[in-house]
DNA sequence: ACCTGAACACCGTTCAAGT
DNA sequence: ACCTGAACACCGTTCAAGT
C-alpha cells in the first residue's frame, strides 16, 4: 500500500498541488516545471492530464468556488443571498489569484450552481419569471465582478503589514486633493478610512437586493 | 523638422503604440521586443520611459478611460450615472485588454475622476453625506468590476463570428440542464439567449439606483 | 541623459524515446 | 497509456558599452 494514492499523478492532485502553490506565491508563481518537481515527475507529463495553464487556472478557480453555492441553507431569501455573497467573497479572499482568474458568470460549474441558487433565492423574493434573469445576472455579476476587484486591491496592497495604515494614507491623499475638481472625494475621504471591505461588498449586494424589491 | 516630434521616443508615444498592439493582439501580443520594433529602438530603451511591463499596461488603461468621467454633463442625475457607466462599457467593450487589467476602483486617475463624477449625482439624488462612500463605491465597483467580465465573456467569445449563435447555444445548454438541480436556469434560458450585454450591464446600474432611491 | 542590443534567467509547450 | 526530459521558441529585464 504505502499511500499509493496519493502518489499518483491525477487531474485532482495536479489541481490540488496547483491551489497551494498559488496560495503561496501567487499566479506567477504556478510553472509546469516547479509542479513537476513537486509531483516528482516531468512538466510534459503534466500535459496528460490538464490542456494547458489556463485550463488548469480555471479547474482550480472553481475547485475553490465550489462550497460557495451551498450557503445561507434554510435561511431566508434575502440573507441566503447575503450568506452566499458572503461565502464568494471569502473563497476570493482566502484565494486572491481567484480574483485575476476571471470566471465569466455561469461558465463553469461553481459559479453555475451559485446562479440557480441565487435565481432560487430570488424568485422567491416575488420577482416575476420575465424578470428573474435581469435580477440574477446584477447579483451573481456583481459578486463575481467586485469579489474580483476586491482581491486585486488586496494583492496590491499585500506588501503592507497594516491594512490600517494604507488606508489612511489613502485616505489622505483624499483629503488633499483640490477642492475644485474633486469635493466630492474629500467630503468621503473619512468614510473610505473608516470601511470594511467586506461589509462595503455586502452593502452593495443590499442596494441591489433593495432595488429589486423596490422594483 | 521631418516630423521629429512624432518620432521621439516618449512615454506618450510608447502608451500610444501599447494600446495599438494591444486592440490588434490582446495582452499576451505585448512584447517589449515587438514594442522596440515598432518604435525604431531596443527594448531596454523603453525602460528609460516605463517603469516595467505591468506599469505600462496600467498607463494605457487609464489612457482608455480617460474620457469616461465627462459623460451625461447637464443630464439629471440619474442619466448622468446611466451615461458615465455606458461609457465605461463602451471603453472597455472596445479595448477588451481593459478587463484584464484591474483597475482597482479609485486608484488611477482616469477612475478617480469617474467616482468624484458619481459621488456629485449621487449626492445630488438626496442621498446624505454619511452614505456617500457606499453608494458611491457601490456604482463604481460594479462599473469597473462587471464591465471587466463583459470583456472577459467578448474575449472567451472572440473565436465566435456569429454571437448570436454562441448565445443560442449556452441557452440551448441551460435548457437541457437537470430539470431537479438546475430549475431556475432552466426557467431562464430564454432570457439569457434574448439579452443584450449592454442593456443587461446597465439594468445592474437601474437596480443600485433603485436601491439606493429606496434607501 | 538616453539608447543599444547582447546576455541572463527564466517561461509554456512539444515530442521522440522510453516503460 | 503514460511518463520523461531535452529541445524549441519564446519571454521580461538588466547592464556594459556606446552616443
Amino acid at each position: 500500500m504505502r499511500q499509493r494514492r496519493s502518489d499518483a499523478l491525477s487531474r485532482e492532485r495536479i489541481v490540488e498541488v496547483a491551489i497551494d502553490v498559488l496560495d503561496r506565491d501567487g499566479e506567477a508563481g504556478l510553472t509546469f516545471r516547479r509542479l513537476a518537481l513537486t509531483l516528482k515527475t516531468g512538466p510534459g507529463a503534466l500535459y496528460h492530464h490538464v490542456a494547458n495553464r489556463e485550463e488548469l487556472l480555471a479547474a482550480a478557480a472553481d475547485a475553490v468556488l465550489t462550497t460557495a453555492s451551498i450557503a445561507g441553507a434554510g435561511e431566508s431569501p434575502r440573507d441566503a443571498v447575503r450568506a452566499i455573497a458572503g461565502a464568494v467573497f471569502d473563497a476570493i479572499d482566502a484565494h486572491p489569484w481567484v480574483g485575476r482568474q476571471l470566471v465569466p458568470a455561469p461558465a463553469q460549474p461553481a459559479m453555475l450552481a451559485v446562479f440557480e441558487r441565487i435565481g432560487q433565492q430570488v424568485r422567491a423574493l416575488g420577482v416575476p419569471d420575465a424578470a428573474l434573469f435581469t435580477s440574477a445576472s446584477a447579483l451573481t455579476n456583481y459578486m463575481i465582478g467586485v469579489g474580483e476587484l476586491n482581491a486585486a486591491n488586496a494583492l496590491a496592497a499585500q506588501g503592507d503589514t497594516d491594512r490600517t495604515a494604507a488606508l489612511t494614507q489613502m485616505s489622505d491623499q483624499w483629503a488633499n486633493l483640490d477642492a475644485h475638481a474633486y469635493p466630492m472625494t474629500r467630503l468621503m475621504a473619512g468614510q473610505m478610512r473608516d470601511h470594511d471591505d467586506r461589509e462595503q461588498f455586502l452593502d452593495g449586494i443590499d442596494l441591489i437586493l433593495a432595488g429589486i424589491a423596490a422594483r
